[in-house]
DNA sequence: GTCTATAGACTGATAGAC
DNA sequence: GTCTATCAGTCTATAGAC
């Protein structure tokens, strides 16, 4: 993530501060439970500041939900069309991003996806994620290629959507499974962090890519 | 579900009436967005009776919120102990009783995921979910007796956590998959639909227990 | 039980001094 | 650019009539 350096750093802007606080309380509470208040004391100023720097909450959200749906899909839409990489390996890449992404940012999947619901066709045109973007990519023919081949019961929407769903849920579902498992925060990231290695393996005996 | 029925009737209580619609409410928007005017006005009544009856939004949200949870996750844990289904049938059984539950309730596994992230420890207690259910429970017992049996490099939380990946991710990305696809109700409601038969398949690929 | 009216607290945004 | 003070609007909750 670009932001966390700036966050180290002790000589960020205000605005960078401002940005930055509102990034992480956004994401924690969502937007209807963050005040502007919550968001200067975090970044250490006053509101009229907030108001100088944004013009209004609702702009600085915005500015944020953009940037948070960029990381999670600009990085999708780029590789799906890169034509110098197999089958195997843009399904280890898709999981490994993701998993790197949400190591860093845990809020990130479940803040997106409480906001889209809360507004979906004026946020998913915001993220300028084309539509269709998947179904007429590379990335889905390479895994078409591999249905016929192998003969499998399945289609590249439900292969695509598996490795998502294998790799965010149980990131968005962290409170439940480290209460339910009695998980400190170390285990539940050695628990994911095991995933990235399982995750393509299971993918590849679905499409009966194995060696 | 228990309040299908009760919302097809006319002859509701108030109390009945005030619940469904804070039920909805909360469910689309969440806690922080959902106010008890909107409560009121869905409910066909004036927010003095809602505290008359429920005394405050906070109290009525935690009946809601513990219904929620309840809904989510008594099942599971009642099934995990059912000494008299086999590995087959458990797998089927959560995946199809899932699929039931957010055919009536889409907006139910975003809404608990989303306000238990707000507050984890106190929402997991007033589940009254136990700590271990399931790890101390026969239907791990029997998933790693499969295990042993073909020798996969697998282990039961792995399992248990990707039958309820597969199955709960698609609904909680809903909108974001319609949008990407091009799909309307209809269509998503038949792509989940189709995978109450797949993933099912799947796991037992994973834990090589095809016939 | 149900209503209207309103109290009391909170929230987003701005005016104006420095 | 940054602050304090404060306005105007909204929110939850309650008092009191019926």
């Amino acid at each position: 993530m670009s932001h966390n350096f700036q966050s180290m750093q002790k000589d960020q802007t205000t605005e960078e501060k401002i940005k930055l606080a509102a990034k992480k309380l956004f994401h924690e509470k969502g937007y209807g439970q963050t005040k502007t208040r919550d968001i200067a004391e975090a970044a250490d100023i006053n509101t009229a500041l907030l108001n100088y720097y944004f013009r209004s909450k609702e702009n600085l959200f915005n500015i944020i939900m953009l940037e948070s749906l960029q990381d999670m899909f600009f990085f999708i839409r780029d590789l799906a069309n890169e034509k110098n990489s197999n089958l195997e390996a843009k399904i280890e890449a898709i999981v490994n991003r993701y998993i790197e992404i949400f190591r860093e940012e845990p809020n990130l999947p479940l803040f997106v996806l409480s906001e889209i619901q809360a507004d979906p066709e004026r946020l998913m045109q915001k993220s300028k994620i084309p539509k269709n973007i998947l179904t007429d990519s590379y990335f889905f023919k390479q895994i078409d290629e591999q249905i016929k081949k192998s003969g499998v019961n399945i289609t590249p929407i439900h292969v695509f959507l598996n490795i998502i769903s294998l790799t965010i849920l149980p990131v968005v579902a962290r409170p439940i499974i480290s209460y339910m498992y009695d998980m400190n925060t170390t285990d539940t990231k050695y628990f994911i962090e095991e995933r990235r290695q399982l995750i393509p393996l299971w993918i590849k005996t679905m499409l009966k890519l194995d060696k």
